[in-house]
DNA sequence: CAGAAGATCATCT
DNA sequence: GATGATCTTCTGT
């Protein structure tokens, strides 16, 4: 199985056009025999030039899998207790990837709230480390794995699934970088602000 | 090999 | 708005 060509020619683009392309997106996971998924809500680019972003300094061990072609995973852990999701785009040999800030829960809910331990539907996945653990990530071991129905899936649109509401606003930010403007999307307009 | 920082979160005031 | 939790990754020596 493999992505249809709509997700494909988004995950070719550079981050900062596909960050906002992934928003009403479905991630899906196959686990324990239930299936999770969720709509993107919540995106951040992160590329090369960007000062915040991991591949800022060059390639490492941890962020070869930025520098891929896009459609794979990038999982790091971070502040010694969390794990965050992003999805790697553009060509090959560019770090560039989008991190999952927040998503909306759509399936699996019940299996959601145990993995979070949280029965608060806003507040199962209004967060990059709460959405990996709302997936279920526990270790790195998907970084640069490829996007699939084996590992977690990313959706176009899913008719089938049933409809929730919106839990968290739609934010699609460059990073916060010192001393560079923050910008973000809302309802397509562009907005910078200099936090 | 030591040191610092970190794409966060929950909890507190 | 501030703080502690907790530990990997990267950098410099």
């Amino acid at each position: 199985l493999k992505l249809d060509n709509y997700l494909t020619s988004i995950l070719a683009q550079p981050a900062i056009e596909a960050a906002p392309q992934l928003l009403g997106c479905i991630l899906q996971r196959k686990i324990n025999g239930q299936t999770i998924s969720l709509k993107i809500v919540e995106t951040e680019a992160y590329h090369q030039d960007d000062p915040a972003s991991h591949t800022y300094r060059g390639l490492t061990k941890r962020t070869a899998p930025m520098f891929e072609a896009g459609g794979r995973l990038y999982i790091y852990f971070t502040y010694g207790m969390h794990y965050c999701v992003n999805i790697v785009t553009g060509s090959k040999g560019t770090g560039e990837a989008v991190l999952i800030r927040a998503a909306e829960p759509v399936s699996g809910i019940a299996t959601m709230k145990a993995l979070r331990d949280q029965n608060d539907l806003r507040k199962l996945a209004n967060g990059p480390g709460k959405l990996a653990q709302a997936l279920g990530i526990t270790d790195t071991k998907l970084s640069g794995e490829r996007l699939s129905p084996y590992t977690i899936n990313l959706l176009k649109t899913a008719a089938q699934i049933e409809q929730s509401s919106i839990i968290s606003r739609p934010r699609i930010g460059i990073s916060r970088a010192k001393d560079l403007p923050y910008r973000f999307y809302i309802s397509g307009n562009e907005f910078v602000s200099k936090l």
